[in-house]
DNA sequence: CGTCGGCTTTCACGCTTTTTTCACCGGTAG
DNA sequence: CTACCGGTGAAAAAAGCGTGAAAGCCGACG
């Protein structure tokens, strides 16, 4: 009797790690518990979990998120991702989910993060 | 395997938290008090207690409770829900059940309200 | 008929949250 | 060192929301 199911089962609802999107109702379940995620930073998440291991580009992303052209030097997309990679890392610390790609853009995918390792105080 | 709520005995009665509600009788029991609600304001809690957990937007809500389209800059959802909160909080002072998910909707859940600890002497 | 009282609708103000924009910083490659 | 890239804190601007209160409705009552 599983709280959550490990693999899709509703239609249209997506899953990643133990993340589940439902992309119609806004909503973002982390392990059972909902997120608080503003608009931009859901649909920036549904736009990644949408295409699973690709590396995406800022352009495309601005594209489908805000509907319009990214305009030279708008950073918009990196600070996004940094602010849902600050949510995400609060609800799930011991994932890792948005990847950099220097040059290229972003690549969305449920990793282990490299130190679940305890920290050793000193070091 | 349907998913109940905590004890459904009685079916149509809606349960969240320890309120109950029995949308055929238009009645709502906090801790098995009854409490006074307007027309408006019960079907509104009934139309969220009907979809636990979820983000319900504005317009589903309006549609669902006056039976039209929200208009532009109408308020009266936030209006009831504003009304049904104090409400609700009266009656039962240490749950949250309306979240709010700006740029979303509202979503009905029981939680523990956030002070539930004991407020310092004085503060 | 006029008044009263409860419910609903509408309005407006101020606060909160989100979005946008800017700037600085560290890392890296040439 | 210089130039480019990306992370992110924070200020500024915009959007969203909570809520008291005024105004409108309507049935009950004298």
């Amino acid at each position: 009797m599983a709280a959550f199911p490990e693999s899709p089962e509703v239609p249209g609802v997506l899953y990643a790690g133990e993340l589940e999107i439902r992309p119609d109702e806004g909503l973002v379940l982390a392990t059972g518990r909902a997120l608080t995620l503003s608009v931009r930073e859901f649909e920036l998440l549904v736009a990644m979990a949408r295409r699973v291991g690709a590396i995406i580009t800022r352009e495309e992303l601005y594209r489908t998120v805000w509907g319009s052209e990214l305009r030279l030097g708008d950073r918009s997309v990196d600070v996004y991702v940094s602010k849902l990679r600050s949510k995400l890392e609060v609800a799930l610390p011991d994932r890792r989910f948005i990847h950099t790609h220097p040059g290229f853009g972003y690549r969305f995918q449920p990793e282990l993060s490299r130190d679940v390792h305890i920290e050793h105080a000193g070091g």
